[in-house]
DNA sequence: CACAACTGCTTCTATAGAGAACTATAGTTA
DNA sequence: TAACTATAGTTCTCTATAGAAGCAGTTGTG
């Protein structure tokens, strides 16, 4: 019979909660797996069926799993290179349309500037993946991006030919560095936009632009990646829920 | 003994939800209120304790109410005209800096235009209460609100004179009103700045500046307030963690 | 072959009860 | 007076059990 580890002062739901989250992290469970159900987990460590469900109802709150009744209970795929889409609105626009498309600008190897280094709690000046990108609704450019990815992590990303890319970069990143973003911390804020960016998104220099600094992290809190992105104010829309 | 009113088919925690929920929009409780303990919930309906249990989790879950161990439950006090700064954070600003003040700088009685009244489900033209106001960080300009409000619901505002209106309208709109605010949705976007918006924020006109539409609800969904904010896209930031 | 009924699995709802952990107050003691 | 103790009330944790409800595949029937 597997034990529950870690402290054993903590309530032993959580301790299950906490085994379950681990082996998501380190990969022993993937998205779209299935997790032992209920009565499974509860025979397994020895705990009443009441407490193995408490310790799921947690994690399905934390948005690391999902259940289905009658079904089972999953690990939840973070599709949140579609989540973007979800809190961004188009004006003028029916969401029902043809997904994003994106056109890689560079992939090159360079040295961590210190936003993205701070973020990504390494040393400023170490080489690291960079990627620029061009997103496109509808074959209008709607946001430019630029990403950092560290190097010891996503190597073999530098393997890959960038036609093969595809439009989202999270699968890509499970796919072929074994890597999985669990959630994400934004910062948005507006600037005026620069001539680079202005020409590549078919706007006026000086026009409002809207930026999005994005660091993403892995179930076990690791930051992945550190993402900045720019995006015509005219056309977009953030929303959000407040309590 | 009181009954579970509602649908019958639904479960009975989420009928005693319901009840609670209502209780609370209809001011039978107030925010900062105790509730019931669980097991006088449970008695008072005759349902078992943990399935009273359930029924607070959920309320919990949802922001409405707050527990706390030993002590009780509350309904919880919405206080999130300080969520704004929770969402916003400032450039280059300690936080811990003396809170937001505000300066009104008109009150009265307009014609709906169309985006509030979309918003507050009333037709565009009906007279309602419209309130414009300057909030200040540390004594430099940081928010240009306008602020609309439905005469039948708001009409006390009217005989308060400006002056005593405070920092914060929400307690506001409790003391004076009876209305309280459970959630808010926001939608954010970025324009560049117009001539009296940027006079008032102590910028050039043309600059980018963060806008903000809220609107409020009710926690019995109805909308209440619907406001529009212009900040200064220098100093602002708005945070958010996706999944 | 098509469709309905059945079966086994899952999560969901609900009950009943016990003890631990925490808070606040009242009372007791040095 | 100050510090400790006892106690009642609360939420929190955990156990054990039962049936309802939903899903998916299998079996039986026409």
């Amino acid at each position: 019979m597997p034990q529950l580890k870690g402290d054993e002062r903590l309530p032993r739901y959580q301790r299950l909660a906490d085994v379950l989250r681990q082996e998501i992290s380190q990969g022993a469970r993937s998205p779209g797996d299935r997790v032992p159900s209920e009565n499974e987990l509860s025979e397994q460590y020895g705990l009443a069926p009441g407490t193995a469900r408490q310790a799921v109802a947690q994690l399905v709150a934390e948005g690391v799993l999902e259940r289905f009744h009658g079904k089972g209970t999953y690990v939840r795929k973070p599709s949140f290179d579609h989540a973007l889409l979800s809190f961004f609105r188009f004006r003028g626009l029916n969401r029902e349309g043809s997904g994003p498309q994106s056109r890689i600008l560079g992939r090159e190897i360079a040295h961590l500037p210190d936003a993205p280094a701070e973020g990504l709690q390494i040393e400023e000046g170490t080489p690291a993946i960079h990627i620029s990108r061009l997103r496109l609704f509808d074959d209008s450019p709607g946001l430019v991006e630029g990403i950092w990815l560290p190097l010891a992590l996503f190597r073999p990303l530098l393997e890959l030919p960038v036609e093969d890319f595809g439009p989202l970069l999270y699968p890509l990143y499970e796919d072929c560095c074994d890597q999985v973003i669990a959630y994400a911390d934004e910062e948005l804020t507006a600037e005026a936009a620069e001539q680079t960016t202005a020409e590549l998104l078919g706007i006026a220099p000086g026009a409002p632009v809207i930026v999005i600094e994005r660091l993403s992290h892995g179930f076990d809190d690791t930051a992945l990646e550190w993402r900045r992105s720019w995006g015509r104010a005219d056309q977009f829309h953030y929303h959000t829920r407040i309590r």
